[in-house]
RNA sequence: GCUGGCGUAGCUCAAUCGGUAGAGCACCGGUUUUGUAAACCGGCAGUUAGGGGUUCAAGUCCCCUCGCUAGCUCCA
């Protein structure tokens, strides 16, 4: 279940075919740690048939491929376990994935706890210790669905029935025959037998919908890793624990940059220091926007729903939307001669008249476009917002400041003609490379997400959009994967996804081809030939929103900011009360300089103050004593490098001064 | 929204079977005057998320609401 190769011409070269094992062998390259070959573009495991003569390559644990292939062998074994320990429990399927792998049950009664978890791990540890091989098999389609029907597997005779007519479909078996065998309806691979498995580890345990769908009933899904050996599973578990110290949530808690309250739940407190970080984000885009031709503006915050008729955004996204209603609107409108056919509905009359708070910013955009008659000579236009946005996010979603429901985009619309399009998208991505240097965030794949099956305006406009955006990645010479499906409904998208230092991929920046609201609104410009033309837009984000950026970016830098963006860049430590006269004239220095520098002046230890200071990452602790204040001194210490002994102050102030920019 | 889990002082967490709500940090006061990862003493701090129920007795058991959380679905 891996993936759906196909397997069809199997009947007519079966004299020539021997099982892989056999295969790997008779070129001698068979050792304990192959688990499976690559032939002919797809990998299978030792127990399937393949040409006597195919070229191969083997497959060890260790590889990428391998590691898949441990993973749904354990699958295998814990569904195995599942079952022996919960009676009447149906298997669906198990994959593996990017982690690990899960299963998906249906289990009658109460879910799994972490209690049954432990068990499960326990019964699975027996299963690989019993080293019984996986047994591959290959049955008739009815053959299949009887033995499935008989066990009253209803997922896998349903999975059965959908796998194409002509597919080879084959059993895999493991444990001891006529004893405690376990049987699954599977495509493979899978490692030579249970005791391959060396490290493996059950990590959760949380609800799915069958087939992915949320009308479908809701299963049991648990999650598990496997890996080559201990210490990879061990290393694994360390990452993970890696993350959980790194996690925005916690440092925003303890570097004292936002907080939530349910007074406005998934809606951040950004506190002065989270305040700064985010100020200076912004700043950080402005003048970048100096640099790269852009216009800002400012919009109101509520609308008249009509506008987000218009946009079309009301009525597909109206349950995401936050109205407002005023007192006036309470009262029925007098009706014509005060005569009204039906009963007044408040509902419906909020719904028409309350005003919606923006959950974006392209209409009003749109509407200054169309304020006035526009030029081609104005184009292309590329018009920027910090506006804060509002979208009532479904409850189980919000997350942290990665998914909120007041956030702020670093949001921009070009307007441009068609021949621009190309052009303006190699600026954007020479801006957006920039910006991902500058934190240190370089590794970036690019997906053109292509038309979706539910979407508006026609094929030959698709064509031309979806062009639109290959020729300006082409033009920046940058290689890119297409997502076939996942462009927005109006148009196709760039897709930016940026790995992290703990190699998590976070997608961020955008950029969109809209041919639809200028439709909508009836923007025109007049061309050089005295005529109107519509003009195309583009939305494009950098960082995302301001929030989510930042809930990356403090997971990826642990906290540690860089000079430049630290909300307090060097911190004054007193050795005791009696260096407070010198401590206080280096801070005012500092501060004159335009550097951000706090002070601990308390009666604390040294050991304690720099302790309290590098809780909070300060980039640099100035100590300061009797010597320094002979001296005319600081003794810096810096977060990243360590002690730095003794500096005049100027040579100290200068030092930051050079880190206080972001790097170009 | 769905399936689980969780909610105790500003923070991190205790509280046995249903039997007097407690500790460290932070904060406030005092002692100490310190040279590179936590000095010492004392004090303040709680409608145990909110509401209802069971019970002689509820942080603990049951129900509802809110919030958080792991996933699923969603993300214009």
């Amino acid at each position: 279940m891996l993936s759906t190769g196909r397997c069809g011409r199997s009947k007519l070269v079966m004299a020539s075919r021997i099982p892989a094992r056999d295969l790997v062998k008779n070129k001698g390259l068979l050792s304990d740690d192959v688990v499976a070959i690559r032939t002919g573009g797809r990998v299978v495991d030792l127990h399937t048939p393949v040409d006597e003569n195919a070229t191969f390559e083997v497959i060890r644990a260790t590889d990428k491929d391998g590691i898949q292939v441990i993973r749904h062998s354990t699958a295998h074994v814990m569904a195995d376990a599942v079952q022996r320990l919960f009676p009447g429990t149906k298997v669906t399927i198990g994959p593996a994935i990017e982690d690990g792998f899960y299963y998906d049950f249906d289990k009658p009664g109460p879910g799994f706890t972490e209690e049954d978890l432990a068990k499960i791990e326990r019964t699975m540890l027996d299963v690989i210790a019993k080293d019984t091989p996986f047994r591959r098999e290959v049955v008739s389609r009815n053959e299949a669905l009887a033995l499935f029907e008989k066990m009253g597997e209803t997922f896998k005779v349903e999975i059965i029935k959908a796998i194409p007519e002509g597919e080879e479909i084959s059993l895999y078996r493991h444990g001891t025959p006529g004893k405690d065998e376990w049987v699954d309806v599977c495509e493979g691979p899978h490692v030579p037998s249970t005791g391959f498995l060396r490290a493996v580890k059950l990590t959760s345990v949380a609800g799915a919908y069958w087939r992915g769908d949320e009308r479908n009933p809701m299963l049991q899904r648990i999650y598990g890793t496997a890996f080559p050996s201990k210490e990879a599973l061990e290393e694994h578990l360390r990452l993970i624990e890696e993350a959980k110290q790194r996690d925005h949530r916690k440092l925003g808690k303890e570097l004292d940059l936002f907080f939530f309250d349910q007074v406005a739940p998934a809606m951040p407190f950004f506190l002065p220091r989270g305040a700064f970080v985010y100020n200076r984000l912004v700043q950080y885009l402005r003048d970048l926007y100096v640099e790269y031709g852009y216009e800002e503006v400012i919009t109101p915050q509520a609308f008249d729903p009509k506008l987000f008729r218009t946009s079309g955004h009301l009525g597909n996204y109206n349950e995401n939307m936050y109205r407002l209603w005023t007192e006036d609107l309470l009262e029925a409108p007098a009706g014509e001669k005060g005569e009204r056919k039906e009963p007044f509905d408040l509902g419906k009359h909020l719904q028409a008249t309350s005003f919606a708070l923006k959950p974006m910013n392209c209409p009003s955009h749109c509407v200054i476009f169309g304020s006035r008659k526009r030029s081609y000579r104005e184009l292309p236009w590329r018009v920027a917002d910090f506006g804060r946005l509002h979208r009532y996010e479904r409850g189980g979603v919000v997350h942290g400041l990665s998914r909120v429901r007041t956030f702020c985009q670093d949001d921009a619309h070009i307007f441009c003609t068609q021949e621009q399009v190309p052009e303006e998208i190699a600026r954007f991505l020479k801006m957006f490379y920039a910006v991902y240097k500058a934190f240190s965030l370089e590794k970036i794949d690019i997906r053109l997400a292509t038309r979706p099956e539910k979407r508006i305006g026609s094929d030959e406009l698709w064509d031309m959009s979806e062009k639109a955006l290959r020729e300006g990645l082409e033009q920046a010479n940058l290689p890119f994967e297409i997502a076939p499906g996942e462009g927005a409904f109006y148009g196709p998208k760039l897709e930016f996804h940026v790995q992290d230092a703990l190699k998590r991929s976070w997608q961020l920046g955008t950029m969109q081809y809209d041919p639809n609201l200028p439709e909508r609104f009836d923007l025109k410009y007049t061309g050089e030939d005295g005529k109107e033309h519509r003009p195309v837009m583009l939305h494009r984000a950098v960082l995302g929103t301001i929030e989510r950026f930042l809930s990356v970016y403090l997971e990826h830098c642990g906290g540690n900011f860089p000079t430049w963006l630290a909300p307090t860049q060097a911190i004054v430590l007193t050795v005791s009360e009696k260096s407070e006269e010198y401590g206080r004239s280096v801070l005012e220095e500092l501060r004159s300089k335009g550097i951000r520098a706090e002070a601990d002046f308390s009666a604390d230890k040294l050991g304690a103050k720099i302790r309290n200071a590098r809780v909070f990452r300060h980039p640099y602790m100035l100590v300061v004593g009797p010597k320094d204040a002979e001296a005319g001194t600081v003794s810096v210490r810096s977060r990243d490098a360590g002690d730095l002994g003794a500096m005049p102050r100027a040579e100290l102030v200068a030092r930051i001064l050079a880190e206080s920019e972001p790097p170009r």
